[in-house]
DNA sequence: CACAAAAAAGTGTATATACACATAATATGT
DNA sequence: ACATATTATGTGTATATACACTTTTTTGTG
């Protein structure tokens, strides 16, 4: 049925007929994250990686929870992601002046990958903002934003 | 340094200083999956089980390669994606008419389970829109297509 | 101060995601 | 027809994601 469909038909099938905004974010992200993941493949990191060490690079360091929160992303999913850059000694933890807490930090040899593959990002950011034209992107942004503030003023609703 | 600071202070901390496409995209993603995935949790299901239920329940059968097109979805993944429905026996395979290939279907007892979650879904779909504004839904949703063909476009270009 | 409540983080488990590699079946060129 | 290339799929491995539960430390209250 689908066999000699061209692509732009499936494209259709599934925008037409699932409305379903978790649906469409989540396929894009798909393609996105395959496509800064190719491009920064070279440069030995994948795209959260990536993500990770920039947001460290801006601050001296940060509680665990509060990384958390920046990035919108589960905690215990936060320790997940970082157990990779550790072993590569790309960022490091500490405690902090509360004992509970752990501070997540940058290292010069996280900054020295990070900077090498700012090129690649470059290359894939900039493909991508040519093509969607700048103020689309400015748009997109910004409807993003819109929608993140939407579903988690959800669920602080749920949890008050 | 983040302890005290208000909720929108961090998502303008995020949104400000990370500009790449694929961080804002994922991380909106997280936001709205976390979100439909609590909204789905009494009906047993999660965000892109429902998904997959969906599609499925619009088509007699599909083949592999083409249910992973249609998603956006590595052709990998998808195997691993389906190992839950198959277990709870929402969906079931066949061997095709090409004995290589492998039919996916839904079967009654997935689509009982998908209209038991529809109540849920749609209350979630609407808590969103209603806030988002139809209009700006629309154009979320087509910015978001020409971002993925985009970059699809940029992996066929690197194929051929 | 002693002790219960709250907060910060880690672990166990399950799903989601994709690449590299392997296997089986079909298509193709001579 | 047969050898080879191509196609469809599955597996091994690694990362990404989050919930339930546990442990450690701090806070708050008598």
């Amino acid at each position: 049925m689908f066999k000699d469909m061209p692509r732009e038909m499936l494209y259709a099938f599934a925008r037409q007929n699932v409305p379903c905004v978790g649906f469409n974010v989540r396929r894009a992200t798909r393609l996105v994250t395959q496509f800064y993941d190719r491009a920064l493949a070279p440069a030995g990191l994948r795209s959260t990686q990536f993500s990770l060490l920039n947001v460290l690079a801006m601050v001296p360091a940060l509680r665990m929870q509060d990384l958390a929160d920046i990035l919108a992303m589960d905690r215990t999913t936060l320790t997940r992601n970082l157990k990779p850059l550790l072993k590569q000694g790309w960022v490091k933890t500490t405690v902090g002046a509360d004992r509970r807490a752990r501070m997540v930090q940058i290292t010069p040899g996280g900054r020295n990958v990070m900077h090498g593959a700012q090129p690649m990002w470059e290359e894939a950011q900039k493909y991508i903002t040519e093509r969607l034209g700048a103020d689309t992107w400015d748009g997109v942004m910004e409807d993003l934003h819109r929608l993140s503030m939407i579903v988690e003023d959800a669920s602080v609703d749920e949890a008050g």
